[in-house]
DNA sequence: GATTTCACGTA
DNA sequence: CGTACGTGAAATCC
């Protein structure tokens, strides 16, 4: 199909937000957009834009270049057009920036190498807001006096883009549509230049996650089948049927309860939602517990029929308020399709993530998702994903041919004369970090066997400890400033609003400034742990650089640091798992959308695809080609093997691998 | 009304 | 055998 080897030529594509919204007024959908580029300069109506779209796609099949999938590419996914290659700026932004804020005005300085600590933010007061909108609706400047460096232009004289550039407060006349559009074409080739300097591979990365981000607007849009009666049947199997009324509801609800209370007479007042409670009533009957967590009162099942009941009770109760019939009704549409939100990468190391239960629902729940009439799924699960890419991005020679085997512990086992559960407990808990140290011996294994895999994890550790700069194999900026833990437990780790950030939902960071101490003030050379892949495990030492140099820092909490250090092993390998994973889910999605297959579930390490019963066998196979591929340029070379479990099933429950 | 804690589902 | 995510209910804090 590709008629020649050369780079695809850029193509802006943006549409003009939505007008701001008078009053109570919804808000519009956008009606204009702009393409911009290979030598074309067209506005129009978005049904213009988009016929032009699809003419361009088969004859220069370009580089789609947006400022993000989900503003820009939305409104084209939906009319159904497929589009092969893009290159999503706010993607490549957090990929080589870190964190998940990726505003094209972030992104755009970020590119351009300006200062981030100074960018302009708009006027700040949301009543504010709608009076710029109006009066500033000329090419005024705002506060800073900075101005655009000409008339529809969204530049400033200062470099930055216009604080409110692509959003409503700056409407789009097409003079403006057409400057947004240059803008986003200067934007990627600045970001493509950086990226190509800093000699990694990312931007092949960039590459794959743009797809990625594509492929998250087509999944919310297609969303996932669903067999609603059987859905309907296994909820009302765990949380009875489907109450007809309020009083009802109560009723259930009581009854429910009342199987746990009968068995603490003269307790029947408790709340069992209510955790302090429930820790006195089990104390009444003589298990106490520091909390009530599943897996603490796992060992007291035996001790008193309570709990039990209790357990029981917690597992309907999820299924009722969590996957229950409200859950059913807001999420299944009438086409019977579980839509939620989709991002491309979390704000952590990269993975997916997906709202409404999608990435979450109970195993128990899953015989409901069903092909229709007609499809069937074809579903890949890549196996052992996290070691074999260990092996890959360390460069580690002898780990690399352990992935040679189908079952990867099983020559581990044999180098480190051990049982094979010995080997494998091992090698999680070197890549997850040993807390609760069991597999003292066959740690010390790992490191005399895989010395550069064992170098590259310790690394990715020590950078966390001393919060360096730390990119994972594809070149994704880690962001390690912002981790912590509560101090207390030294447990739960989680970072901050202002950095991770929760992706779709509820963006708590409204007035977010301060942001913390953002260290990626500067240069933001990011290092990878370890020597690169093809150089012979050269074991370039990164973080060295004299650096702090004592081993300890001023401010050093070792509950802190621990927990960083064990965040940065970690992301290392999931974020780079994560990389190879949605370089797999591009490669299939673009192979076999001919066949009429659509990827309709991502899940880390399992594809679900949805496609004609006639075509099963065929997407089946270019699946695993596709991971073939992808795995080949990925890690440039083919010393490691990855291995995928495909099969062809009705229902998602089916035939698990 | 927004944020935090607890709990639990998935990988 | 640890990390990550999203969700709901209740408690807590303004």
């Amino acid at each position: 199909m590709t008629p020649d080897a050369r780079p695809p030529e850029r193509v802006a594509l943006v549409v003009a937000p939505p007008p701001a919204r008078s009053g109570s007024a919804p808000a519009a959908t956008p009606h204009r957009a702009a393409l911009v580029g290979a030598g074309v300069c067209r506005v129009g109506t978005l049904d213009e834009i988009a016929a032009e779209v699809g003419a361009l796609e088969s004859e220069r099949s370009p580089r789609w270049t947006w400022w993000s999938a989900a503003g820009d590419a939305s409104p084209f996914v939906a009319t159904g057009a497929r589009l092969a290659r893009c290159w999503d700026i706010a993607e490549a932004h957090r990929l080589a920036e870190g964190g998940w804020e990726a505003t094209p005005q972030l992104a755009w300085a970020a590119a351009q190498g300006l200062d981030l600590t100074s960018l302009p933010r708009p006027p700040s007061g949301h009543l504010f807001d709608l009076d710029a909108a109006d009066g500033a609706g000329g090419d005024g400047g705002d506060a800073d006096g900075a101005l655009p460096t000409r008339p529809g232009s969204p530049i400033r004289t200062d470099g930055y883009l216009l604080p409110d550039a692509g959003t409503a407060a700056w409407p789009m006349d097409d003079a403006r549509l057409v400057a947004w559009a240059e803008a986003a074409l200067v934007c990627a080739s600045a970001q493509e230049t950086r990226l190509a300097a800093a000699g990694s591979r990312a931007v092949a990365t960039v590459t794959s996650e743009s797809a990625a981000a594509l492929l998250c607007v087509e999944l919310a849009r297609d969303g996932l089948p669903v067999d609603r009666r059987a859905a309907e049947e296994l909820i009302s199997q765990a949380a009875g049927p489907r109450p007809q009324s309020e009083a009802d509801t109560r009723a259930i609800r009581a009854a429910r309860d009342r199987e746990v209370l009968r068995h603490a007479p003269g307790r029947e007042g408790t709340d069992l939602r209510n955790p302090l409670q429930v820790r006195e009533l089990l104390a009444s009957v003589g298990v106490v517990v520091p909390n009530t967590r599943k897996w603490v009162l796992e060992p007291f099942r035996e001790t008193h029929p309570l709990v039990a009941a209790l357990l029981e009770w917690r597992r309907a109760e999820r299924i009722a308020t969590t996957y229950g019939y409200a859950w059913l009704d807001a999420h299944v549409g009438p086409d019977d399709r579980l839509r939620g939100g989709w991002t491309a990468c979390d704000g952590a190391a990269g993975r997916m993530t997906a709202q409404n239960g999608l990435h979450n629902l109970p195993t128990s729940l899953r015989p409901a998702v069903a092909a229709r009439p007609g499809h069937v799924f074809v579903r890949a699960d890549l196996g052992q994903i996290e070691p074999r890419v260990l092996a890959a991005v360390s460069g580690d020679r002898a780990f690399a041919a352990a992935t040679r085997a189908d079952d990867l512990y099983a020559p581990v086992a044999a180098s480190l004369g051990v049982e094979r559960p010995v080997a494998k407990v091992a090698v999680l808990a070197a890549m997850y970090g040993q807390r609760s140290g069991a597999a003292g011996e066959a740690l010390r294994g790992l490191e005399r066997a895989y010395p550069a895999a064992m170098a590259y994890l310790d690394r990715a550790y020590a950078a966390g400890v001393r919060r360096q700069p730390l990119r994972t194999f594809g070149g994704r900026a880690i962001p390690l400033a912002r981790v912590f833990v509560s101090e207390a437990t030294g447990e739960p780790a989680r970072r901050d609003a202002a950095g991770g950030a929760p992706p779709v939902a509820t963006p708590p960071r409204a007035a977010r400034d301060g942001a913390g101490p953002d260290t990626r003030a500067a240069g933001q050379t990011g290092t990878q742990p370890g020597g690169g892949p093809g150089g012979p495990g050269g074991p370039g030492g990164p973080g060295g650089s004299g650096g702090p140099g004592g081993p300890v820092e001023p401010g050093a909490e070792p509950a802190r640091d621990a927990a960083r250090g064990r965040f940065a092993r970690n992301a290392v390998v999931q974020g780079a798992a994560a990389e190879l994973f949605k370089a797999w889910a591009a490669t299939v999605r673009a192979m076999t959308g001919d066949l009429g297959a659509q990827i309709v579930l991502c899940l880390h390490d399992e594809l679900l695809l949805h496609v004609p019963e006639q075509a099963a066998e065929e997407v089946r196979r270019r699946v695993a080609t596709a991971l073939d591929d992808s795995a080949r340029r990925w890690t440039g070379s083919t010393q490691v093997r990855f291995v995928a479990d495909t099969s062809i099933v009705r229902r998602w429950s089916d035939a698990k691998g």
